[in-house]
DNA sequence: TCTGGGGTCCTAGGACCC
DNA sequence: TCTGGGGTCCTAGGACCC
């Protein structure tokens, strides 16, 4: 029996997209984007080129690399191309990211074969229905399976077969695990652990006193390929946020201010069009050196409004830029705690619990709140999320918190 | 001499509640 | 009145991933 986790990862997806709509540019050092490096292609590899680099670093390793701009809607057009194939192969699929996915196909072998012959087949239709270049690896848990992919570039399929798990892991240095970054890889080196061999010899207990204990923990049973993390479609985002960076850095209040207008409007802006709202917002500004500082906030009642975004984000970049003579080289916002707008918000007068008037043509008069819940919930399918009450002042927040608590 | 924009997850202290 | 434990939420910071 096979294992049936799948890693699929399109390969330098963004420089391959650029060679696919451009054939000029097919077997030449490419680069996407002209500040730091993107993505680049392999021909680009070749000459030691990474990202993410700046870009002048990489032009001077691969002087005739030539340089474009992303098209990044074309990019999610064909992300969703190729997302589309690789849910014929199983309806439990997690996207992770715009370019890579993973698949179980532990409920679709009896109907499409084994595992490496449906990852074979997925291989086959991206690269002639959509032309691209995509890699897969099979393997027992996620975690071995992304590491799969890895090995499979480019454009190739690594199945690690049962009972050869440890042999193909533990030879590998630890930079090559997920999670495993430069500060984590030095740490680790500092103790002599190298390889995840290495690593799986160390107690977890001793590997948790220097990274903590979560991901002392983590590690030390990643390392013995133990990663009970199921395979979850249906996940989504938790947060929504923008980032812009100001070059030398900005310090003129009206200037910041005109920066924070930008990021909120597109957040406001991804966040309707998702149909979703959040409660949290947090303002993150970088000074040279880089030194980063983050405000946050929690709203009594979510909220995907761009004013009120813009607002509440330039008094938390007071907050945090105040004290500081330095200019801000970096603006971020982001909004989470995030909740699917499935709900009726609607304004109504109420007195002692009676509904007195409706904020719209609705037939609520003379209902108690809990009638109210019931004939929206009946009327849209959905729940009443908030309401105000103007006699009482209106207070939607505290009103909220109890619908909220009543229809839970 | 840091250089992008989009995210996730973990930690740790404090407030607050039971 | 004092002491303790457990749980949740908020805030700030940091590491990591593509």
């Amino acid at each position: 029996m096979e294992p049936t986790i799948l890693h699929a990862d399109l390969d330098a997806f963004y420089a391959s997209v650029e060679q696919l709509l451009d054939p000029t540019l097919r077997n030449r050092p490419v680069l996407v984007g002209e500040g730091v490096v993107l993505a680049a292609s392999y021909e680009a590899r070749a000459h030691g080129v990474r990202a993410p680099m700046p870009t002048r670093d990489a032009l001077k390793l691969c002087p005739e690399a030539v340089v474009v701009n992303g098209h990044f809607e074309r990019y999610l057009e064909f992300s969703e191309q190729v997302m589309t194939i690789v849910e014929a192969a199983s309806p439990v699929i997690e996207q992770i990211s715009i370019d890579e996915a993973f698949i179980d196909v532990a409920g679709t072998v009896h109907l499409l074969g084994q595992p490496s012959e449906i990852a074979r087949e997925i291989r086959t239709r991206v690269r002639e229905e959509v032309g691209l270049p995509f890699s897969v690896g099979v393997a027992s848990t996620k975690f071995l399976a992304k590491i799969a992919s890895a090995r499979a570039k480019p454009d190739g399929l690594v199945v690690v077969v049962a009972g050869s798990e440890l042999e193909f892991l533990h030879p590998l240095g630890v930079e090559a695990m997920w999670g495993v970054g430069t500060v984590t890889a030095g740490r680790l080196h500092q103790l002599g652990i190298c390889t995840i061999g290495d690593l799986a010899q160390v107690p977890s207990g001793s590997l948790s006193s220097t990274l903590g204990p979560a991901a002392g923990r983590a590690l030390h049973a990643l390392a013995w390929n133990r990663d009970p993390r199921p395979v979850r479609s249906g996940r989504r985002a938790g947060s929504v946020g923008s980032q812009q960076a100001l070059g030398r850095g900005l310090a003129d209040p009206d200037e910041l201010a005109v920066v924070v207008l930008g990021l909120a409007d597109r957040i406001g802006r991804r966040l309707r069009k998702k149909g979703r709202s959040g409660t949290t917002v947090t303002v993150r500004a970088r000074f040279p050196g880089p030194r980063v500082i983050s405000r946050s906030h929690t709203l009594p009642s979510p909220t995907s409004s761009t004013a009120a975004i813009a607002n509440l984000g330039a008094v938390l970049l007071q907050r945090a830029t105040e004290g500081s003579a330095e200019p801000v080289t970096l603006v971020g916002i982001s909004v989470s705690n995030l909740t699917t707008d499935d709900f009726v918000q609607l304004e109504l007068d109420i007195d002692e619990g009676n509904v007195l008037r409706a904020g719209s043509a609705m037939d609520l008069k003379h209902r108690s709140l809990d009638e109210t819940v019931d004939v929206v919930r009946e009327r849209f399918g959905r729940d009443l999320l908030t309401f105000g009450s103007k006699q009482k002042g209106g207070s939607a927040p505290d009103s909220f918190r109890e619908l909220a608590e009543r229809s839970s």
